[in-house]
RNA sequence: GGCCCGAUAGUCUAUCGGUUAGGACGUAAGAUUUUCAUUCUUGAAAGGGGGGUUCGACUCCCCCUCGGGCUACCA
């Protein structure tokens, strides 16, 4: 695929909220696409709805991408020379353009209000405010001159909608769909703009922030495909066709189970999270569960990801961001919609996991330890993670997993006290004690020689012992090998944890 | 309802007219193991239906069906 000229592409969110999954995908497709062709990824904030604002989600989304890595070249709390970056602080551009739209006769006034909107769209079913209606709406079209502009004069709330030619073939050349057609005659005629607070809406402001930016290519989910023509429409009223953007739009993240598009109720629900971070909602008060917090590493969500919606055309499947780069080709996207498949996001952090270093997972380790009071050397700690990463999915199920190397069992799990504790258990278990007792090298061999030893000198079986064994350190039937743990706890402590059991099993 | 997009196993997907339709997740069985996991091996599992085009269609075209999106002074 060739490209003329710079690449530049934009990740544009709306601060109504966290950033939603299927948003931090469509960001990473823009990354791994301007990452390959050498060009830019702007961060842009589409601050236009008021009333939909939600304190504190630039931040949830500035901070998001930090900790998944997908930095940007330009924009909101980067820099650069074609801002501001909030379209809050573009009022002015946009009323210029506006003007320019109004001055070509390209659009026009229009005084109805929200509610006689609404009350046209109960009235008529398929009510539309097009071409064949707008004569009878009260507008700039409609209504005389001067009557205009006294309304506008006696500050009369006003918008700006785009003027529509009807029954025009518009093609929309998406790199991912191919040629998208659609007759003008069924889009409606879009507000531009609101004189109430003086914004723009999406479509105008869009348009106009991406030429001026000089956006090459706009990456964003399919939810966009039914704007484009309009959007292709805004290009030509201004006279930018030419340097108009390639769009592709990408397929959606669907709900693993049901149907629709993933929504942010669906993974508690289901039990995976669909935000990057933890996220408390400042009106509802409700609270969401994010990745980070759930134990999942970054590098993980990002390769499984890049996954849903795209594949390097081979059957590999592990892939780091530097082998992402140079793979990515927006041919090779999928065009339907991808169930969101979050039990394989746990196998991809589940090897991601092992790939990390054991001194790397013991220093996140670390303070989970310290929570629960636990205070040992960082060393011992790495020793543990070696032997127990191989068991986890997600960071989070550490402790509970290994908790047993820095605490005694307070009780003994039932199911394997019936299996694995016999009649003679305690006997040999006392046995046990003082064959680990006379042990001088308390190490994984030292103890594997002198117990293995003694069991077949006495002719026990191995599963006997060992089974008790495991049970009087750990409290159930589960862990790694017996000696890795002891040596891990000590003679003292392994030999305490025997008496102690013992002594409540019998 | 209207408009647009899509359709290979339960899920994510490979194939770009000729393959025993490949891989991965999940799942089943087996092996390893002192337990539980891990790991390894093996298995089951797919082209929605109907028409065309062609020597030959999963692949190209049409219809149906199904899935998805959009249809705001939201983005």
């Amino acid at each position: 695929m060739m490209f003329e000229g710079n690449i530049r592409v934009r990740f544009a969110p709306s601060p109504t909220g966290p950033l939603h999954i299927g948003g931090v995908r469509t960001a990473l497709y823009n990354y791994l696409f301007a990452r390959k062709y050498g060009g830019k990824l702007l961060l842009r904030i589409e601050d236009t709805d008021t009333h939909r604002f939600v304190q504190g989600a630039e931040e949830y989304i500035v901070e998001s991408f930090k900790w998944l890595g997908i930095n940007f070249d330009e924009g909101v709390n980067v820099g650069g020379d074609k801002g501001p970056y909030h379209q809050s602080e573009r009022k002015e551009i946009y009323k210029k353009y506006v003007r320019l739209l109004l001055g070509k006769g390209k659009a026009y006034i229009a005084f109805d209000t929200p509610e006689e909107l609404s009350e046209k769209r109960k009235k008529f079913a398929n009510f539309q405010y097009d071409a064949s209606t707008r004569e009878c709406m009260r507008n700039s079209l409609s209504l005389p001159k001067e009557e205009a502009e006294a309304l506008i004069a006696g500050g009369q709330q006003y918008v700006v909608r785009f003027k529509i030619e009807p029954n025009v073939e518009i093609h929309v050349h998406d790199m991912i769909r191919g040629e998208v057609t659609v007759n003008s005659s069924v889009l409606d005629d879009k507000v531009l703009y609101k004189s109430s607070d003086q914004l723009p809406t999406y479509h105008l402001a869009n348009i106009v922030d991406d030429h001026l930016m000089e956006i090459s290519h706009v990456i964003r989910g399919e939810e966009w495909l039914p704007s484009a023509p309009l959007h292709v429409l805004l290009y030509q009223a201004f006279g930018w066709e030419d340097s108009m953007p390639v769009f592709a739009h990408l397929p959606l993240l669907l709900k693993p189970e049901g149907s629709g598009k993933l929504s942010k109720r669906d993974g508690d629900r289901l039990g995976f999270p669909v935000f990057p971070l933890e996220w408390h909602d400042p009106k509802t008060g409700e609270s969401y569960s994010g990745y980070r917090e759930a134990g999942y590493l970054p590098e993980a969500i990002l390769n499984f990801l890049a996954l849903q919606g795209w594949n390097p055309g081979n059957d590999q499947e592990l892939l780091s961001m530097d082998e992402l780069v140079p793979l990515f080709d927006l041919s090779h996207c999928s065009k339907s919609g991808a169930k969101y498949d979050y039990k394989k996001c746990l196998w991809f952090n589940h090897q991601y996991i092992q790939q990390k270093s054991d001194e790397d997972i013991a220093e996140c380790f670390m303070p989970v330890l310290m929570a629960h009071a636990i205070n040992v050397p960082l060393k011992k700690v790495v020793t543990v993670i070696g032997m127990m990463k191989g068991r986890i999915n997600l960071l989070n199920e550490l402790w509970e997993n290994c908790k047993f190397f820095f605490v005694p069992p307070t009780d003994y799990d039932k199911k394997t006290v019936k299996k694995r504790w016999k009649e003679d258990s305690s006997v040999r278990m006392t046995e046990l004690m003082s064959v680990l007792l006379g042990i001088d090298n308390f190490s994984i061999e030292g103890q594997d020689a002198a117990v293995m030893g003694w069991i077949e000198k006495m002719g026990y079986q191995t599963g006997d012992i060992m089974n008790a064994f495991r049970l009087a350190i750990v409290g159930e039937g589960k862990g790694p090998h017996m000696f890795d743990i002891t040596s891990v706890l000590g003679k003292e402590e392994t030999l305490r944890r025997l008496e102690r059991a013992v002594e409540i099993l019998k």
